[in-house]
DNA sequence: TGGAACTTTCAAAAGTTATTGAAAGTTTAA
DNA sequence: TTAAACTTTCAATAACTTTTGAAAGTTCCA
């Protein structure tokens, strides 16, 4: 397969599995591209290599800066931005993984607090149904939680050595 | 705060948290309100309480059966059908994570597969840097299958206990 | 200061996804 | 076999999301 074609199929995967996890379809086939480019690209090679025009190449490559996974660079003795990706995958993966805990775990941890104080009768099966399911839910997800805390504090090697040495 | 009240914020919080990771909104809804039931619901029910049409329902429904989520039940001398959710949010956690990891992790390691045959001259920058960037994910990707993979054949108590104590 | 080179914004258009509701299909029981 | 009670389908449409492109904004420097 040569590069072009590969890079293609790439980019198409990328934002194929990026629309199926709520991440819109050019903003992750941006991010694709970068990632695979050894140097930081302009708006017009963006705008040129996924047939997109300007405006949408400039908010989705806002979007990526606010999620942290690309930085805007500045090449001496030229006016035009380039962006860069991060290009560690251990570090992309905990930074989505901090993004998305702060903009939508979070959230729904609030909610769960605030509708586990219920009040009624507790041998009323609806309310038992119901405080059994919430706090199931709280259970489960402040331990994502916390397993993402570590996460971030953790070192690559851990994810690769340390946890699946206890898997086998 | 009431249980009605209570229930309602539950099911919108679960329907906006599904849509932000791609699950469609009535869908989660529908799981929300049929995780905190006592009792299996029938069709009719489920429209009143969402208020949506009958078609909504049985789509959302029949997906949510396919995801192996809910299950259809018969009462005795009774021709409704009536639906009923698993509530044991680590089974919950395990089949979503089982679906999820076949529908989207899977597909997209296949394309890796084949883009990282990429031919050329490796000394070339650009495909050093396409070929980094693909073994990266594919690393970091095939672990998280082997650690989908684990999950499914561990107790729950390895997730609440086994795992956490090893972060700490 | 003027204007070229660039970036950003945003309202309208296009594209996508979800929902409805009426018609078709199925099952049950008399 | 019939018809009532129910479920399923699917084409039309509504709702939502993304994209465009032209206009406005900004920056740089002659």
């Amino acid at each position: 397969m040569k590069l072009a074609e590969a890079k293609n199929q790439f980019v198409q995967a990328w934002g194929t599995l990026g629309s199926k996890w709520g991440i819109n379809r050019t903003m992750a086939q941006l991010h694709a591209l970068l990632m695979i480019s050894p140097d930081p690209m302009s708006a017009e090679e963006l705008m040129e290599e996924l047939n997109i025009s300007r405006g949408n190449v400039n908010m989705n490559i806002r979007e990526l800066i606010d999620w942290g996974l690309v930085e805007k660079v500045h090449k001496p003795r030229d006016r035009k931005e380039y962006f860069w990706a991060e290009k560690d995958i251990w570090k992309i993966t905990k930074q989505v993984a901090r993004e998305r805990k702060k903009r939508e775990l979070e959230p729904v941890l609030r909610v769960l607090d605030q509708v586990s104080k219920v009040e009624g009768d507790k041998k009323d099966k609806n309310v038992k149904a119901f405080t059994d399911a919430v706090s199931g839910i709280k259970r489960i997800a402040g331990n994502a939680d916390k397993a993402i805390e570590t996460m971030f504090k953790a070192e690559e090697n851990w994810f690769f050595g340390g946890l699946l040495k206890l898997f086998k």
